[in-house]
DNA sequence: TCTGGGGTCCTAGGACCC
DNA sequence: TCTGGGGTCCTAGGACCC
């Protein structure tokens, strides 16, 4: 059977993308850093540190430096920079500001992260204009509202109006027409690595395959992709290479997964001292849980040695949980699995998944129910006197790690019961 | 250059059941 | 005693994204 592409129910997607949104909003608050090489990431520490950044502006840019390089090397790179640590509260407060000024264009907007979101507008277009009126819009109420810098991309797919808005930044506006030749003549002279999902190691294997450009992997046989591919992403490659993309706009994900985790600034030979660590993450974890009334049946426990490798122990346990003491003693049981080369450690983490309900009181061990009444009162005692005022004798010789994590997928998505 | 912290999705293999 | 094929769940690892 073919489909055969229907005129009439094309979609109309945007992309709307802030520009250098960290360094961006770091220089609308102070705007004598306006001109400057602004980079926002971990501290330098005179080029010693670890950490990477996590977002460069246009000024910094000239010199090289950009998002997810390791700052050591930003450091080397443009040492007149000025580097800032990263402001989360300040960022997901703009961040939720700019979600609520994009669902004024539709109700159909999907953060994909803090400074990025996909909307559907097609319902919008009888009312607003069309999708290139709509993205207009959007950019002067993004620079007049809240005086930063939106690039949009319109077409009709998610995938290729992320690839459009990528196109011209900064504040550019890049069209792609309806018509599925419009759409593949847009595509082919394009590098394959603008492509969404293809990173550096499905680049190289479809240089192998002799693909340069977006065009190229449409002339290989889908038999082809799939063996080198896979039989989801082969077919997945294929479909994005012909311009074919029928994902909608979801505005209602929910988090599938939540975790915490910490890169020590030097590697840890002292088991004692990896232990302690994990019990701190588990403590902010649970915290996280509860605060967005999650709770998951499946832990993971992270280790990452010296020399880079990656090692990860899962247990899935038949009821969801969300405290330190019901989460704990598995997590140190999976701690001891991963550890197997005795290495020291780089980084430790915990993650909860395969989210649930938490079984009801009544059905409860005796310890769980104290173990939850116990979290509840530190809870209380966290939100009225912050989170220095109750902490685990353990604990207390340890710094905590710091809380600004990157861009969040999604609001937290609230539970039915509990 | 020496690689953060937050996530999503896919794959392959094994256990287990029908 | 040997054995098919399918489905589901779980684990570990890896690629990728911002």
């Amino acid at each position: 059977m073919t489909t055969l592409p229907d005129p009439a129910s094309a979609r109309t997607i945007l992309h709307v993308d802030l520009d250098a949104f960290y360094a961006a909003v770091e220089v609308r608050e102070q705007p004598s850093l306006r001109g400057r090489p602004v980079i926002v990431g971990a501290d330098p520490k005179g080029g010693k540190a670890r950490g990477v950044v996590s977002a460069a502006s246009y000024e910094a840019r000239r010199f090289g430096v950009h998002s997810a390089m390791p700052i050591s090397r930003a450091w080397q790179l443009c040492p007149q920079g000025v580097f800032l640590p990263p402001r989360m509260e300040l960022y997901l407060a703009v961040s939720a500001r700019f979600m609520t000024l994009l669902e004024r264009f539709t109700d159909l907007v999907e953060p994909l992260s803090v400074d990025e979101a996909f909307l559907d507008v097609t319902g919008s277009e009888r009312l607003l204009g069309d999708g290139a009126t709509i993205a207009a819009k959007i950019q002067a109420a993004v620079a007049s509202e809240e005086r930063l810098s939106a690039s949009v991309g319109v077409a009709p797919s998610k995938f290729v109006a992320k690839i459009a808005s990528d196109l011209r930044k900064p504040a550019g506006l890049v069209v792609v027409s309806p018509a599925p030749d419009a759409v593949r003549a847009f595509l082919a002279p394009l590098p394959i690595e603008r492509l969404w999902g293809v990173g550096p190691k499905a680049a190289t294997r479809l240089h192998q395959l002799e693909a340069r450009t977006i065009g190229d992997v449409a002339l290989l046989p889908l038999a082809h992709l799939i063996a080198a591919f896979g039989e989801a992403s082969g077919r997945h490659l294929h479909d994005l290479a012909h311009g074919r993309d029928e994902r909608a706009v979801e505005p209602e994900r929910e988090a599938k997964s939540l975790g915490r985790e910490h890169t020590f600034e030097v590697d840890v030979a002292d088991r004692d001292e990896v232990g302690r660590m994990l019990l701190m993450l588990v403590e902010q974890l649970a915290s996280r849980m509860r605060h967005q009334r999650l709770a998951g049946r499946t832990i993971t426990v992270k280790l990452r040695t010296a020399d880079f490798e990656t090692v990860s122990r899962a247990v899935t346990l038949t009821t969801a949980v969300d405290t330190t003491e019901s989460i704990l003693p598995f997590a140190r049981e999976l701690l001891v699995k991963c550890d197997t080369t005795r290495q020291p450690i780089r980084l430790v983490g915990i993650a909860l998944s395969h989210f649930g309900v938490v079984q009801p009181a009544l059905f409860e061990p005796k310890v769980a129910r104290q173990g939850r009444a116990v979290a509840r009162t530190v809870d209380r005692l966290r939100e009225r006197f912050g989170d220095a005022a109750i902490t685990r004798g353990s604990l207390l010789d340890l710094t905590p790690p710091s809380e600004d994590s990157g861009p969040r997928r999604k609001a937290p998505p609230r539970r039915s019961t509990h």
